[in-house]
DNA sequence: ATGCGTGTGTTCTATATTCGAACACATTGT
DNA sequence: ACAATGTGTTCGAATATAGAACACACGCAT
């Protein structure tokens, strides 16, 4: 049944499951609890841990317990740079002409990973996209918009007929909306942000109540859009 | 001379550091280039590249070139992440108050880096201090205020006797100030942030002109940064 | 003090893992 | 058609790694 043929480092693995379970976990860890939760040998996550100090990817705190280091932030600093670099501005523009948190969605496999976000002045609340949440790609509306470029046949398993009733309908009108699905009473427009040769991305807005229309919004977002599309070449 | 008795992990660190490539490459790279650039053996790369991809940390583009993936900035999400999560209000609330972007550096070996900026409403520019961004600590205020924590036996090697000088001087008024430092004709303020059992950090704003006087600001910023380190109990 | 539990750092050998060459194939451009 | 470039796969040899064992430091209870 499960075709089974990758040939994956194992080292190289284990030295990145370090690091996801060190994200995973909210404080330091101890060696030890480390090599217990990867299921290895001490030494072996002793040498490991010593590779990922070696290049500032862990850092120890005054107690000797493990943490993920600043060079992390560094390293992902280089994600989809030039796209961020191209966004930003946009959102900072969107973010305080509509007095909304304004962000850029991926896709990453089956979930929305937020690379960036902007607050406005008055931000209603601390419940800003924290650049880095994820969540299942089918849920809220810069999933969705981010689903209208994919091909229905790469969805992932999560999505059914009426998701997909919902995101094609959306599509032709090119916006999307959500309302209590990632955030409880939380708003949300998105647009679609298609780039040449490069993963499927959304940029959006989060709000409580608003005085403009959806519409009004998405138009909004949508200009945005076409600037960063135009300056990427896609 | 270099003691060198560092039992590193070939296999590890290699996959680090094609990552550390490919945040440097502003562009997508083929496998042979990847190769090339570490010095391995083209199937040394395939295998470890098949092993970061299967760990969402690298994507490929429509070119089946390759890129760091989404997945990074979610693993960096988890920097420091409660320091993140009480210093984002805050650097919202003095970024608005000043006009000016406000952001949190903390110390990384011989390294400034920021790990959230906050840009106002009237940004002067979108010079804005993106997260990852870094800097040798010798320089800038932000780096001042973070040496200024750390005991001077082990500063960097970049660290003269005027920067020493300099440090001691602002430290016991408790507020750095750099013009033309880091970014020609921008000014920061900064002020360091300590907090127990964790590595010297800082907030700052910069600006390129401000109504207010560098003290005033640099009161604001330590306002911020006595309830950031209340909430951390630092 | 003594013992106990926990945590770190180091050394060592068998072996599983990785290395690197070579092959097959697709694509692109000359 | 041919070379040039890139990707994916196989395979034996060699080496980097796995995991056990040891030495040591620290905190805490008995």
């Amino acid at each position: 049944m499960t075709e089974e043929r990758a040939p994956a480092s194992q080292t190289l693995s284990r030295g990145i499951r370090i690091l996801e379970v060190l994200a995973d976990a909210r404080e330091p860890l101890t060696i030890d609890e480390i090599a217990r939760r990867l299921d290895v040998h001490r030494s072996v996550a002793y040498r490991l841990l010593r590779t990922l100090e070696d290049h500032g990817l862990i850092a120890r705190d005054a107690n000797g317990h493990i943490a993920l280091g600043a060079r992390m932030a560094a390293l992902a600093a280089g994600v989809a740079h030039d796209l961020q670099a191209e966004a930003l501005p946009e959102l900072t523009d969107v973010a305080n002409e509509l007095g909304m948190t304004c962000f850029l969605s991926v896709l990453d496999h089956d979930e929305c990973v937020t690379l960036a976000s902007v607050e406005p002045r008055h931000a209603v609340a601390s419940v800003a996209q924290r650049p880095g949440t994820r969540h299942p790609v089918t849920r809220g509306a810069p999933g969705k918009a981010i689903l209208s470029l994919v091909p229905g046949a790469s969805w992932p398993s999560g999505a059914d007929a009426h998701l997909r009733d919902e995101v094609t309908d959306a599509a032709t009108r090119g916006w999307f909306e959500s309302h209590d699905e990632v955030i409880p009473s939380l708003r949300a427009v998105a647009v679609p942000l298609a780039i040449r040769g490069r993963g499927a991305a959304a940029i959006a807005v989060v709000y409580l109540a608003s005085p403009h229309a959806p519409a009004e919004i998405a138009a909004r977002l949508a200009r945005s859009a076409g600037v960063i599309r135009a300056a990427l070449g896609g």
